[in-house]
DNA sequence: TATGAATGAGTCTTCATTCAT
DNA sequence: TATGAATGAAGACTCATTCAT
């Protein structure tokens, strides 16, 4: 089960020094785009926090975008199994739900940054064009998410209703009170609020 | 109850004139940061196409970030509004959920990219300090929200949980949902999703 | 006796109000000028600083090195009558000198940021034709200055010289050790040197 | 024995050609600099004089401001090794005192523009901060000359004064002078004052 | 006279990207 | 492959000055 999106656009790499240098690329960019923002961080700063050159920078990626866009891939990627690999750990419908919001908000609590830059690129116009790299690998992951729920559905656990709404009622509740939280609008423990987001999740997807 | 945040940094303004000129400025700089972004908008574009000389802006505004500011301070005031506006027009638990539901897709169907702008926005650390406007002006929102909810708590007609998280559950899947269908990735008419989208609120926030 | 310099592009001024604008604006312009040099000070912050409206400024004066202009004017003009001053309250020739080195360090302790704006404009291309100015009454108090040493010189106390020198001779050192003094290059009280200074203006001028 | 400040910004320089591209920005800022002053030549100005693009200016200077300091350190450093060599080749304190007042005009005369450079950026607070940069230098320079000059005290053949003070005595006539003369205040061959002003400073530091 | 809105030429600087070595 | 010098388009912002009210 691969629905990863990384590199996809990394050329064959031959050397094992090559990925070690690309890493350090990435992570430098990773570590400035999460603190000034894509357009606020310049490859100037990349290649000197990667002690790397700006031929060498050049080398490895074609543009800064590609840059972005990668790392952005990356993370969602990961995000992705992350949630895949907490549903597939259940067998019951809400021990499922319980898990994708536990697990969402872990990931946020555990590196809150990250998780602002793959939800700001998500939105994103201006960075190369993010929304192909979100669509071809979004839709797949929807698709995975939803062929577990199936499951329940078929079973009269969980209501029958538009496919596309599933993850909305599940997450969505969980990734607003995250943004609340990352703005520092919230004085509580976030995963404490697990409880009451799992149940919300699950009530509001009661069978009538 | 004014909870506008509306021109905080606008200066006294003399003249009539001044006041349209501020106008037209506001509105050319919309138009392009809705259509490419902020980053991608320029000053002289903005000043072209408000017909305003480039000193002239630079008058009424401080920079361009504090137009982007401006214009985000506007846009979240009317959502604000809106959404009050909605409730107030209640007098059902039920009833009120709904209304929130529904404006919040409604604002997001009439206006998809100042939408999008606004979303955006805030969350961007990059941009002037959009938090803090966001914050004085979300907390008293949030308060204003929570004041309305309470009555409904209070009877026992909704569930009593952490004030924080009322809005997240109530509109986030909403939110959620409509940042899929920016995206592009629902076929269905967004409208349509609401009826499924309240009673799932509904349900979420009802007593045990 | 009046080598004055002061205002010699000014308007004739006819309120009383007009004059202390006036006044107001030139102190304003002189608080920027010393602390952040000609070009480094904007109409704007003069303006703002004398609570001025931009027109009143140009009311008053045609431009921003009419205002550099007159306070170096000023300047001179006021160092200028200092010197002749103390010349004249002395009688014999080694008092005469020591009073001129005395004055000019006094003038240099009393208000060292001037004191600099003066020297600086002094050598300044740049600042309207400074050297119009410093020309026609330099050349005036040059006279003044060489007509009293004169005295003591046609007495034979003090060497037969091109008059040009004197001043370099009597002041020359004093100016450039509070120089020194001004980059904070001296620990010790810059009055202290008086005695030194006078000293040597005094045997350097002996006659053989 | 280097009290050398030239380059004390300037990166490493791998390429030969580096060396000389950075040679020509300079001597274009130069120029530029002695016709119009600092603040009165635009970067686009020097790049064009050096034939060089934008982006490479940049790449070999942080600023504008770093080359004027540059070309300063320079004139300074140069101007310091003419007298520190005029000094190095007497024996007699008259020959020492002498060389340095003449050394001091040549130099005005050699490069009037040069000098008035120098002597300016010297007394200039708003370019970068020249006065870190004058500051450390000059105190070498200093104790250079002090070194020099307590030999010929040492033998009771100058009086013994404040350290400080000798420079002043010997330069500063000198100094003063040569302004008057930039400023064409005077007839005369500048270079004929030599005798009287080293006779000057020899018989003001004659020992009581 | 006073005010402050408007002008617009001009400046520095940034930065992604290319290319010679 | 790696390096860093060079490019040059583009942008934000400044500021002295003018002018309508």
């Amino acid at each position: 089960m691969s629905n990863s999106i990384i590199n996809p656009l990394s050329p064959k790499i031959r050397r094992e020094s090559t990925k070690k240098r690309r890493r350090e690329i990435l992570d430098a960019a990773l570590k400035g785009f999460l603190e000034k923002g894509v357009a606020g961080t310049t490859i100037e700063q990349i290649r000197k926090s990667a002690k790397a050159s700006h031929g060498s920078v050049y080398h490895l990626f074609s543009s800064k975008d590609e840059i972005a866009l990668t790392l952005f891939a990356e993370g969602m990627d990961v995000y992705h199994q992350k949630i895949m690999q907490a549903m597939e750990a259940e067998t019951t419908a809400f021990g499922c739900l319980r898990s994708m919001v536990e697990t969402h908000l872990q990931d946020v609590v555990d590196d809150p940054k990250l998780s602002i830059y793959i939800t700001r690129l998500g939105m994103a116009d201006d960075v190369g064009n993010v929304s192909e790299q979100f669509r071809s690998c979004n839709d797949a992951f929807a698709e995975a998410v939803w062929s577990h729920l199936k499951v329940f559905v078929d079973r009269g656990e969980l209501k029958l209703l538009p496919r596309e709404i599933y993850f909305s009622l599940i997450v969505g509740p969980a990734s607003h009170l995250a943004r609340s939280w990352l703005r520092g609008r919230i004085d509580f423990d976030l995963m404490s609020a697990t409880d009451d987001l799992a149940n919300a999740a699950w009530k509001s997807l009661q069978p009538d």
